[in-house]
DNA sequence: TTCGGTTTTTGATATTTGTCAAAAACTTTG
DNA sequence: CAAAGTTTTTGACAAATATCAAAAACCGAA
Protein backbone atom coordinates (compact mmCIF):
# COMPACT_ATOMS: atom_id res chain seq x y z
CA UNK A 1 0.00 0.00 0.00
CA UNK A 2 2.75 2.29 0.95
CA UNK A 3 4.38 1.51 -2.74
CA UNK A 4 1.27 2.13 -3.90
CA UNK A 5 0.76 6.23 -2.46
CA UNK A 6 4.37 7.00 -3.55
CA UNK A 7 3.76 6.87 -6.84
CA UNK A 8 0.43 8.15 -6.59
CA UNK A 9 2.52 11.01 -5.08
CA UNK A 10 4.61 11.31 -7.67
CA UNK A 11 2.36 11.55 -10.18
CA UNK A 12 0.90 14.47 -8.45
CA UNK A 13 1.24 15.20 -4.50
CA UNK A 14 -1.26 14.63 -2.06
CA UNK A 15 -3.03 16.01 1.22
CA UNK A 16 -2.95 13.36 4.15
CA UNK A 17 -6.21 13.22 4.45
CA UNK A 18 -6.63 12.41 0.61
CA UNK A 19 -4.26 10.12 1.03
CA UNK A 20 -5.88 8.55 3.58
CA UNK A 21 -9.42 8.57 2.13
CA UNK A 22 -7.22 6.84 -0.96
CA UNK A 23 -6.12 4.55 0.84
CA UNK A 24 -9.39 3.29 2.44
CA UNK A 25 -10.58 2.62 -0.84
CA UNK A 26 -8.12 1.07 -2.76
CA UNK A 27 -8.39 -2.93 -2.05
CA UNK A 28 -5.38 -5.12 -3.18
CA UNK A 29 -5.64 -8.07 -5.47
CA UNK A 30 -3.36 -11.04 -6.35
CA UNK A 31 -3.50 -12.49 -9.24
CA UNK A 32 -1.51 -15.67 -11.00
CA UNK A 33 -0.46 -15.80 -14.69
CA UNK A 34 -3.24 -16.59 -17.23
CA UNK A 35 -5.91 -15.69 -15.19
CA UNK A 36 -8.41 -12.93 -16.45
CA UNK A 37 -8.70 -9.13 -14.71
CA UNK A 38 -11.24 -8.77 -17.09
CA UNK A 39 -13.84 -10.53 -20.00
CA UNK A 40 -15.10 -9.14 -23.08
CA UNK A 41 -18.38 -8.50 -22.46
CA UNK A 42 -18.41 -7.88 -18.85
CA UNK A 43 -18.60 -3.47 -17.38
CA UNK A 44 -14.76 -3.18 -16.14
CA UNK A 45 -16.42 -1.30 -13.08
CA UNK A 46 -12.92 -0.46 -11.35
CA UNK A 47 -9.62 1.23 -11.88
CA UNK A 48 -6.58 -0.56 -11.11
CA UNK A 49 -3.02 0.03 -10.20
CA UNK A 50 -0.98 -2.70 -11.25
CA UNK A 51 1.65 -2.86 -8.07
CA UNK A 52 3.65 -5.59 -9.52
CA UNK A 53 3.70 -7.72 -12.60
CA UNK A 54 2.35 -7.64 -16.16
CA UNK A 55 -0.54 -7.90 -18.28
CA UNK A 56 -2.48 -7.17 -21.64
CA UNK A 57 -5.51 -6.03 -22.83
CA UNK A 58 -6.40 -8.36 -25.74
CA UNK A 59 -9.85 -8.44 -28.07
CA UNK A 60 -10.78 -11.59 -30.73
CA UNK A 61 -11.10 -10.95 -34.53
CA UNK A 62 -11.48 -13.83 -37.13
CA UNK A 63 -10.57 -16.54 -34.19
CA UNK A 64 -6.84 -14.33 -33.60
CA UNK A 65 -6.14 -12.49 -30.60
CA UNK A 66 -5.08 -8.91 -31.13
CA UNK A 67 -3.30 -7.48 -28.00
CA UNK A 68 -3.39 -3.80 -28.11
CA UNK A 69 -1.62 -2.47 -24.72
CA UNK A 70 0.67 -3.77 -22.05
CA UNK A 71 0.54 -2.72 -18.58
CA UNK A 72 3.29 -3.24 -16.51
CA UNK A 73 4.35 -1.76 -12.65
CA UNK A 74 3.04 1.26 -12.00
CA UNK A 75 0.56 1.31 -14.43
CA UNK A 76 -3.00 2.69 -13.99
CA UNK A 77 -5.18 0.18 -15.96
CA UNK A 78 -8.32 -0.46 -17.21
CA UNK A 79 -10.95 -1.17 -20.21
CA UNK A 80 -11.15 2.47 -20.63
CA UNK A 81 -13.55 2.67 -22.86
CA UNK A 82 -16.26 0.11 -21.19
CA UNK A 83 -15.40 2.25 -17.51
CA UNK A 84 -15.69 5.40 -19.12
CA UNK A 85 -18.63 4.71 -20.53
CA UNK A 86 -20.23 1.86 -18.69
CA UNK A 87 -20.79 -0.04 -21.37
CA UNK A 88 -19.65 -3.78 -22.08
CA UNK A 89 -15.86 -4.02 -22.76
CA UNK A 90 -14.84 -4.92 -26.22
CA UNK A 91 -11.44 -6.43 -24.65
CA UNK A 92 -9.61 -9.01 -22.45
CA UNK A 93 -7.14 -8.04 -19.30
CA UNK A 94 -5.39 -11.40 -18.98
CA UNK A 95 -2.53 -11.52 -16.48
CA UNK A 96 0.93 -12.01 -18.48
CA UNK A 97 2.47 -12.94 -15.09
CA UNK A 98 1.83 -13.34 -11.54
CA UNK A 99 0.49 -9.71 -10.31
CA UNK A 100 -0.24 -7.32 -7.30
CA UNK A 101 -2.71 -4.96 -8.04
CA UNK A 102 -4.96 -2.31 -6.27
CA UNK A 103 -8.44 -1.59 -6.96
CA UNK A 104 -10.84 1.19 -6.66
CA UNK A 105 -14.53 0.85 -7.80
CA UNK A 106 -15.64 3.94 -10.43
CA UNK A 107 -18.47 4.42 -7.94
CA UNK A 108 -15.81 5.29 -4.81
CA UNK A 109 -13.64 7.21 -7.25
CA UNK A 110 -16.58 9.68 -7.94
CA UNK A 111 -17.39 9.49 -4.65
CA UNK A 112 -13.70 10.61 -3.76
CA UNK A 113 -13.73 13.60 -6.58
CA UNK A 114 -16.40 14.79 -5.01
CA UNK A 115 -14.42 14.70 -1.52
CA UNK A 116 -11.40 15.86 -2.84
CA UNK A 117 -10.78 18.17 -5.66
CA UNK A 118 -7.13 17.18 -5.53
CA UNK A 119 -7.68 13.80 -6.05
CA UNK A 120 -9.91 14.16 -9.18
CA UNK A 121 -6.47 17.16 -10.11
CA UNK A 122 -4.60 13.72 -10.10
CA UNK A 123 -7.12 11.47 -12.45
CA UNK A 124 -7.14 14.90 -14.97
CA UNK A 125 -3.47 14.93 -14.70
CA UNK A 126 -2.93 11.38 -15.27
CA UNK A 127 -5.48 11.36 -18.03
CA UNK A 128 -2.91 13.64 -19.88
CA UNK A 129 0.07 11.80 -19.79
CA UNK A 130 -2.30 9.01 -20.74
CA UNK A 131 -3.66 10.77 -23.93
CA UNK A 132 -0.08 12.35 -24.74
CA UNK A 133 1.28 8.42 -24.61
CA UNK A 134 -1.49 6.78 -27.04
CA UNK A 135 -1.08 9.95 -29.72
CA UNK A 136 2.56 8.89 -29.88
CA UNK A 137 1.24 5.24 -30.12
CA UNK A 138 -1.05 5.89 -32.74
CA UNK A 139 1.43 8.22 -34.62
CA UNK A 140 3.50 5.37 -34.53
CA UNK A 141 0.68 3.16 -35.78
CA UNK A 142 -0.18 5.05 -38.59
CA UNK A 143 2.53 6.93 -40.22
CA UNK A 144 5.53 4.47 -39.43
CA UNK A 145 6.32 1.34 -41.15
CA UNK A 146 6.35 -2.25 -39.58
CA UNK A 147 10.65 -2.02 -39.47
CA UNK A 148 10.38 1.29 -37.27
CA UNK A 149 7.86 0.23 -35.20
CA UNK A 150 10.18 -2.57 -33.96
CA UNK A 151 12.70 0.03 -33.61
CA UNK A 152 10.98 1.72 -31.44
CA UNK A 153 9.63 -0.44 -29.38
CA UNK A 154 13.49 -1.99 -28.72
CA UNK A 155 14.55 1.89 -27.67
CA UNK A 156 11.56 3.15 -25.80
CA UNK A 157 10.02 0.16 -24.20
CA UNK A 158 12.47 -2.81 -24.34
CA UNK A 159 11.05 -4.45 -21.36
CA UNK A 160 8.16 -5.44 -22.93
CA UNK A 161 10.55 -7.37 -25.39
CA UNK A 162 11.79 -9.04 -22.45
CA UNK A 163 8.82 -10.18 -20.38
CA UNK A 164 5.74 -10.54 -23.26
CA UNK A 165 5.91 -13.29 -25.72
CA UNK A 166 6.42 -12.40 -29.44
CA UNK A 167 3.33 -13.50 -30.70
CA UNK A 168 1.61 -10.40 -28.86
CA UNK A 169 4.12 -8.23 -29.33
CA UNK A 170 3.06 -8.44 -33.25
CA UNK A 171 -0.30 -7.75 -32.80
CA UNK A 172 0.34 -5.16 -30.28
CA UNK A 173 2.32 -3.59 -33.09
CA UNK A 174 0.43 -4.17 -35.78
CA UNK A 175 2.38 -6.71 -37.73
CA UNK A 176 2.06 -10.22 -38.07
CA UNK A 177 3.76 -12.80 -36.29
CA UNK A 178 6.18 -14.20 -39.39
CA UNK A 179 7.12 -10.53 -40.10
CA UNK A 180 7.73 -9.88 -36.72
CA UNK A 181 10.08 -12.69 -36.91
CA UNK A 182 11.90 -11.53 -40.08
CA UNK A 183 12.33 -8.32 -39.02
CA UNK A 184 13.92 -9.48 -36.04
CA UNK A 185 16.61 -11.50 -38.12
CA UNK A 186 17.87 -8.70 -39.61
CA UNK A 187 19.65 -7.38 -36.35
CA UNK B 1 -19.77 33.58 -26.07
CA UNK B 2 -23.12 32.48 -25.35
CA UNK B 3 -22.78 29.39 -27.86
CA UNK B 4 -19.52 28.49 -26.11
CA UNK B 5 -20.99 28.44 -22.52
CA UNK B 6 -24.03 26.43 -24.23
CA UNK B 7 -21.32 24.01 -25.61
CA UNK B 8 -19.38 23.56 -22.27
CA UNK B 9 -22.92 23.10 -20.60
CA UNK B 10 -23.35 19.86 -22.48
CA UNK B 11 -19.91 18.72 -21.60
CA UNK B 12 -20.23 19.23 -17.94
CA UNK B 13 -23.04 21.69 -15.88
CA UNK B 14 -21.19 24.55 -14.40
CA UNK B 15 -22.33 27.12 -11.89
CA UNK B 16 -22.94 30.84 -12.52
CA UNK B 17 -19.96 31.79 -11.02
CA UNK B 18 -18.29 29.33 -13.13
CA UNK B 19 -19.53 30.29 -16.37
CA UNK B 20 -18.68 34.09 -15.57
CA UNK B 21 -14.95 33.01 -14.76
CA UNK B 22 -14.71 31.00 -18.03
CA UNK B 23 -16.67 34.02 -19.49
CA UNK B 24 -13.61 36.76 -18.39
CA UNK B 25 -10.99 34.18 -19.73
CA UNK B 26 -11.76 33.85 -23.12
CA UNK B 27 -11.21 35.36 -25.92
CA UNK B 28 -12.17 35.56 -29.40
CA UNK B 29 -10.37 35.23 -32.60
CA UNK B 30 -11.29 35.14 -36.27
CA UNK B 31 -9.33 33.66 -38.87
CA UNK B 32 -9.25 33.15 -42.20
CA UNK B 33 -9.15 29.93 -44.60
CA UNK B 34 -5.12 28.78 -44.66
CA UNK B 35 -4.02 30.59 -41.92
CA UNK B 36 -1.87 29.02 -38.91
CA UNK B 37 -3.35 28.52 -35.12
CA UNK B 38 0.07 27.38 -34.98
CA UNK B 39 3.03 26.83 -35.96
CA UNK B 40 5.73 24.19 -35.40
CA UNK B 41 8.64 24.65 -32.95
CA UNK B 42 6.29 27.31 -31.19
CA UNK B 43 5.13 25.84 -27.54
CA UNK B 44 1.59 25.82 -28.03
CA UNK B 45 -0.26 27.97 -24.72
CA UNK B 46 -3.51 27.95 -25.32
CA UNK B 47 -7.09 26.01 -25.66
CA UNK B 48 -9.08 26.65 -28.12
CA UNK B 49 -12.77 25.82 -28.78
CA UNK B 50 -13.44 25.88 -32.32
CA UNK B 51 -17.57 27.56 -32.64
CA UNK B 52 -17.30 27.56 -36.39
CA UNK B 53 -15.08 26.80 -39.37
CA UNK B 54 -12.52 23.70 -39.98
CA UNK B 55 -9.11 23.24 -39.07
CA UNK B 56 -6.28 20.23 -39.57
CA UNK B 57 -3.20 19.21 -37.33
CA UNK B 58 -0.65 18.60 -39.65
CA UNK B 59 3.53 17.98 -39.62
CA UNK B 60 6.13 17.21 -42.23
CA UNK B 61 7.55 14.42 -43.22
CA UNK B 62 10.17 14.09 -45.65
CA UNK B 63 8.87 17.29 -47.60
CA UNK B 64 5.43 15.87 -47.13
CA UNK B 65 2.59 17.08 -45.06
CA UNK B 66 1.27 14.37 -42.70
CA UNK B 67 -2.24 15.47 -41.84
CA UNK B 68 -3.31 13.49 -38.54
CA UNK B 69 -6.58 15.19 -37.19
CA UNK B 70 -9.63 17.50 -38.15
CA UNK B 71 -11.11 19.71 -35.84
CA UNK B 72 -14.68 21.21 -36.52
CA UNK B 73 -17.34 23.35 -34.79
CA UNK B 74 -17.60 22.48 -31.25
CA UNK B 75 -14.55 21.08 -30.72
CA UNK B 76 -11.50 21.88 -28.18
CA UNK B 77 -8.54 22.17 -29.84
CA UNK B 78 -4.75 22.62 -29.29
CA UNK B 79 -1.38 20.62 -30.25
CA UNK B 80 -2.18 18.46 -26.57
CA UNK B 81 1.36 16.88 -26.52
CA UNK B 82 2.91 20.80 -26.65
CA UNK B 83 0.28 22.34 -24.55
CA UNK B 84 0.51 19.86 -21.86
CA UNK B 85 4.20 19.06 -21.64
CA UNK B 86 5.33 23.04 -22.71
CA UNK B 87 7.40 21.17 -24.98
CA UNK B 88 7.60 23.02 -28.67
CA UNK B 89 5.29 21.78 -31.20
CA UNK B 90 5.94 18.75 -33.80
CA UNK B 91 2.83 19.83 -35.95
CA UNK B 92 1.48 22.96 -37.34
CA UNK B 93 -2.47 23.91 -36.76
CA UNK B 94 -3.73 25.24 -39.83
CA UNK B 95 -7.69 26.68 -41.04
CA UNK B 96 -9.50 24.99 -43.73
CA UNK B 97 -12.00 27.11 -43.67
CA UNK B 98 -12.54 30.51 -42.35
CA UNK B 99 -13.11 30.01 -38.09
CA UNK B 100 -14.58 31.73 -35.21
CA UNK B 101 -12.28 30.26 -31.96
CA UNK B 102 -12.23 31.54 -28.41
CA UNK B 103 -8.69 30.72 -26.54
CA UNK B 104 -8.04 30.13 -23.15
CA UNK B 105 -3.87 30.23 -21.84
CA UNK B 106 -2.75 27.79 -19.71
CA UNK B 107 -2.14 29.66 -17.13
CA UNK B 108 -5.63 31.21 -16.82
CA UNK B 109 -7.03 27.70 -17.08
CA UNK B 110 -4.64 26.63 -14.51
CA UNK B 111 -5.58 28.98 -12.21
CA UNK B 112 -9.59 28.40 -12.99
CA UNK B 113 -8.60 24.67 -12.31
CA UNK B 114 -7.89 26.12 -8.41
CA UNK B 115 -11.04 28.53 -8.23
CA UNK B 116 -12.98 26.21 -9.46
CA UNK B 117 -13.01 22.78 -8.88
CA UNK B 118 -16.03 22.03 -11.16
CA UNK B 119 -14.09 23.26 -14.18
CA UNK B 120 -11.34 20.59 -13.67
CA UNK B 121 -13.69 18.20 -13.39
CA UNK B 122 -15.20 19.35 -16.75
CA UNK B 123 -11.81 19.21 -18.09
CA UNK B 124 -11.30 16.14 -16.80
CA UNK B 125 -14.44 14.54 -18.36
CA UNK B 126 -13.74 16.34 -21.93
CA UNK B 127 -10.36 14.26 -22.08
CA UNK B 128 -11.97 11.20 -21.16
CA UNK B 129 -13.88 11.90 -24.05
CA UNK B 130 -11.04 12.93 -26.33
CA UNK B 131 -9.05 9.75 -24.90
CA UNK B 132 -12.17 7.18 -25.86
CA UNK B 133 -12.14 8.99 -29.34
CA UNK B 134 -8.20 8.49 -29.78
CA UNK B 135 -8.14 4.82 -28.61
CA UNK B 136 -11.10 3.96 -31.66
CA UNK B 137 -8.68 5.94 -33.97
CA UNK B 138 -5.67 3.90 -32.56
CA UNK B 139 -7.62 0.93 -33.17
CA UNK B 140 -8.15 1.30 -36.72
CA UNK B 141 -5.01 2.50 -38.08
CA UNK B 142 -3.54 -0.79 -36.46
CA UNK B 143 -5.94 -2.96 -37.66
CA UNK B 144 -7.95 -2.07 -40.01
CA UNK B 145 -7.07 -2.42 -43.84
CA UNK B 146 -7.44 1.01 -46.01
CA UNK B 147 -10.97 0.12 -47.60
CA UNK B 148 -12.45 -0.62 -43.97
CA UNK B 149 -11.23 2.73 -42.92
CA UNK B 150 -12.60 4.81 -45.24
CA UNK B 151 -15.67 3.03 -44.77
CA UNK B 152 -15.72 3.67 -41.15
CA UNK B 153 -15.09 7.61 -42.07
CA UNK B 154 -17.94 7.41 -44.22
CA UNK B 155 -20.01 6.12 -41.81
CA UNK B 156 -18.80 7.71 -38.63
CA UNK B 157 -17.58 11.38 -39.73
CA UNK B 158 -19.15 11.87 -43.63
CA UNK B 159 -18.69 15.60 -42.80
CA UNK B 160 -15.28 15.32 -43.00
CA UNK B 161 -15.50 13.97 -46.41
CA UNK B 162 -17.25 17.12 -47.70
CA UNK B 163 -15.25 19.87 -46.34
CA UNK B 164 -12.19 18.59 -46.52
CA UNK B 165 -9.50 17.96 -49.86
CA UNK B 166 -8.60 14.46 -50.38
CA UNK B 167 -5.59 14.89 -49.65
CA UNK B 168 -5.63 15.45 -46.06
CA UNK B 169 -8.07 12.87 -45.76
CA UNK B 170 -5.54 10.25 -47.42
CA UNK B 171 -3.16 11.02 -44.96
CA UNK B 172 -5.66 11.11 -42.35
CA UNK B 173 -6.56 7.79 -43.07
CA UNK B 174 -2.80 6.89 -43.32
CA UNK B 175 -2.96 5.71 -47.02
CA UNK B 176 -1.49 7.62 -50.03
CA UNK B 177 -3.84 9.71 -52.07
CA UNK B 178 -3.89 7.25 -54.64
CA UNK B 179 -5.03 4.77 -52.93
CA UNK B 180 -7.62 6.47 -51.09
CA UNK B 181 -8.69 7.47 -54.80
CA UNK B 182 -8.91 4.12 -55.94
CA UNK B 183 -10.86 2.97 -53.18
CA UNK B 184 -13.27 5.88 -53.74
CA UNK B 185 -13.90 4.00 -57.71
CA UNK B 186 -15.29 1.27 -55.92
CA UNK B 187 -18.07 3.23 -54.80
C1' DT C 1 -14.82 32.73 -70.47
C1' DT C 2 -10.40 31.20 -70.60
C1' DC C 3 -5.78 30.53 -68.76
C1' DG C 4 -2.86 28.69 -65.16
C1' DG C 5 -2.62 26.35 -61.26
C1' DT C 6 -4.17 22.90 -58.19
C1' DT C 7 -6.47 18.61 -57.10
C1' DT C 8 -7.91 14.13 -58.36
C1' DT C 9 -7.72 10.04 -61.11
C1' DT C 10 -5.55 6.42 -63.86
C1' DG C 11 -1.84 3.28 -65.37
C1' DA C 12 2.32 0.58 -64.78
C1' DT C 13 5.35 -1.23 -61.63
C1' DA C 14 7.86 -1.91 -57.11
C1' DT C 15 7.73 -2.70 -52.25
C1' DT C 16 5.85 -4.11 -48.07
C1' DT C 17 3.41 -7.09 -45.50
C1' DG C 18 0.24 -11.09 -44.98
C1' DT C 19 -0.94 -16.05 -45.34
C1' DC C 20 -0.33 -20.86 -45.15
C1' DA C 21 2.51 -24.76 -44.23
C1' DA C 22 6.25 -26.91 -42.28
C1' DA C 23 10.53 -27.09 -39.70
C1' DA C 24 13.19 -25.79 -35.75
C1' DA C 25 13.74 -24.21 -31.14
C1' DC C 26 12.16 -23.74 -26.77
C1' DT C 27 9.16 -25.16 -22.34
C1' DT C 28 6.77 -27.73 -19.40
C1' DT C 29 5.82 -31.60 -16.89
C1' DG C 30 5.33 -36.46 -15.73
C1' DC D 1 15.43 -36.81 -19.13
C1' DA D 2 12.07 -37.43 -22.78
C1' DA D 3 7.50 -36.74 -24.79
C1' DA D 4 4.12 -33.37 -25.75
C1' DG D 5 2.93 -29.01 -26.30
C1' DT D 6 3.91 -24.35 -27.40
C1' DT D 7 6.46 -20.66 -29.53
C1' DT D 8 9.40 -18.96 -33.05
C1' DT D 9 11.54 -19.16 -37.50
C1' DT D 10 11.83 -20.11 -42.44
C1' DG D 11 10.12 -20.67 -47.21
C1' DA D 12 7.02 -19.95 -51.09
C1' DC D 13 3.60 -17.32 -52.68
C1' DA D 14 -0.41 -13.90 -52.63
C1' DA D 15 -2.48 -9.61 -51.49
C1' DA D 16 -2.39 -4.85 -50.18
C1' DT D 17 -0.49 -0.65 -50.68
C1' DA D 18 3.12 2.72 -52.27
C1' DT D 19 5.54 5.16 -55.84
C1' DC D 20 6.26 7.61 -60.04
C1' DA D 21 4.48 9.62 -64.12
C1' DA D 22 1.04 11.37 -66.80
C1' DA D 23 -3.73 12.49 -67.94
C1' DA D 24 -8.09 14.40 -66.59
C1' DA D 25 -11.02 17.18 -63.88
C1' DC D 26 -11.77 21.06 -61.23
C1' DC D 27 -11.25 25.97 -59.65
C1' DG D 28 -10.19 30.75 -59.10
C1' DA D 29 -8.89 34.99 -60.94
C1' DA D 30 -7.99 38.25 -64.90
Amino acid sequence: MQHLLTQINNYHPLSAAAQAALQNCFEKITLSKNDYLLGEGKVCKHLYFLEKGALRGFYNLDGKEITHWFGFENDFVTSFHSFITGEPAVENIQLLEGSVLWAISKEQLTELFNLHHEIERLMRIAYEKYYIRLEERFVNAQFKTAKERYENLIQQTPHILERVPLGCIASYLGISQETLSRIRSQF
